[in-house]
DNA sequence: ATTGTCATGTCATTTTATTACAAATCAAAG
DNA sequence: CTTTGATTTGTAATAAAATGACATGACAAT
């Protein structure tokens, strides 16, 4: 909650002095916060330690955490919106859209994504077999980043870009395997099919694809990650930059999963690593 | 501009014991807004004075002051969260933990990039002759996302994660042509000998890569996407989808300097696509 | 009126920030 | 290599700010 909010609600529950330094402040924040307690004190025609006091009472350390706190409360959020890049634009400008629209759908899938369904498809990776990545075009550089953070994990992963090899890895699937599917569309026919077949061979399929979509139909698990964009003539990034970031989210519930015992066993293999920096290509951080 | 981010940039232009403050400012800025000068001087390791002369530097009345504008650009849209998962943390709070920092180390990247060197980027690219995009490890995706997304512009591109492959291609390449590396750290030995090579050849070199890293000082061209992040135990993610997102920016800027034509060219291209979305595998966009 | 409680202010103490100056470091020129 | 001058850094003194202890005063309940 914002602190000049707090104050304002909380008018009616100050003492006398106290209302006078909250009336003070809220008359002129911005001052307030580069005032020193002596001067705000006079400002208010109280005591220094009556505005001391005032700051405790709204549960901060004193005076200056009041201030810190005043201060950050004052800032108002950048509202991050999605704005489309035009012909005329320069550098300055298209980066600065490319970023914010970006941000602003890491934000919105931020509040979309059902943390039950997290929960869940966590739980279901912690305990397979088998674990297998999927994505086509675009999406398999998020297939293959999946990958690359599983593999730590010591457990069988696979990952295939390639229709045919997927539909083979289906074929040899069985119960406690999980397949996880990455489409930016849910609409692409042979992934579907692919969906089909790991659910005939009774694995458990994961996809991370727009709801409703005919992959997310096919699929025991959906985590949507739709982000709506401008896919007239720039291409659908925002939305695999939002896959990338929770195949992230699912890796760091994995670890968790595993407990303070598999953190250790994890900071080892990095430490490991970083010695020997300077000597070997290191796949694995690069 | 964001102070931290302000910090980070004239890390260069400091005494050694100033960037001794900055960096230990940097290390966990929380925890110096709540702390004296005499408190942060001792974790900086240099005397109360100093800390005062850093602040003043940075065109501050004094520490107070600095403390001040610091808190306040912590704050990003949504009030500033901790960064760190912690083990018993629930679905909910690594969920949005996750998301939050991502999207933290976009907007400070979105900050950092210099608009005039994305110019210099893009004008090196649309001229050149042939361009190769190189990471090695968890970066492969990210040459892979760029493949992905320079192929559409018919020109001759390659994308290698592989050491040899890269060497080979880079004894090959002359005068026109532009090599992209990128790399999280951008100390890996192979890679900086990757950039060696290429330039021996004439190649242009851009690095996606920290400045002032040894890979960084054999490039002609450095995007610095640094993003500081606490890789103790979780991964580099961060710094992925941050180099992504530079990597659409560069494209973007490509596509802008063809002119409207271009556009025109992408857009036929893309309902050529749409089309026949329901009848085959669309490798370009899944 | 009297007593107890709470609010407030005064003054002393402690903590924190700043200034002035001296020592140390470093680079350029002899 | 020295020497010189400039710059950086630290030490110690000083000033400013915040807090704490305590006393006074206001007000309500008896």
């Amino acid at each position: 909650m914002k602190t000049l909010e707090l104050i304002q609600k909380n008018l009616g529950s100050f003492s006398k002095s106290e209302r006078k330094v909250a009336e003070a402040i809220i008359a002129s924040p911005e001052v307030a916060i580069h005032s020193s307690i002596a001067t705000l004190a006079k400002m208010a025609e109280v005591s220094e330690p009556t505005v001391n006091r005032f700051c405790r009472r709204l549960d901060t350390k004193g005076f200056p955490d009041f201030k810190l706190l005043l201060a950050q409360s004052l800032v108002i959020g950048t509202p991050y919106v999605n704005r489309n890049v035009n012909q005329d634009d320069g550098p300055e400008a298209y980066n600065a859209k490319i970023f914010e629209s970006t941000i602003a759908s890491l934000d919105s899938a931020k509040n979309m994504l059902d943390t039950a369904t997290i929960k869940r498809a966590v739980d279901v990776l912690t305990r397979a077999d088998k674990i297998a990545f999927f994505g086509l075009g675009a999406s398999s550089a998020v297939a293959h980043d999946a990958l690359n953070k599983f593999i730590r994990f010591n457990i069988p992963v696979s990952c295939f870009d390639d229709i045919v090899m997927q539909k083979m890895s289906c074929i040899n699937s069985r119960k406690g395997d999980v397949i996880v599917l990455i489409s930016h569309t849910g609409r692409t026919k042979a992934l579907v099919e692919v969906a089909q077949l790991a659910r005939e061979n009774n694995a458990f399929v994961i996809a991370l694809t727009p709801n409703h979509s005919p992959l997310a139909e096919k699929s025991d698990l959906v985590l949507s990650a739709s982000a709506p964009e401008d896919t007239d003539i720039y291409m659908p990034m925002a939305s695999r930059i939002v896959q990338m970031v929770i195949i992230d989210v699912l890796a760091t519930g994995f670890t968790l999963r595993r407990g303070p015992k598999f953190i250790e066993h994890l900071k080892r293999i990095k430490t490991g690593i970083k010695d020997s920096r300077f000597d070997k290509v290191d796949l694995n951080e690069d």
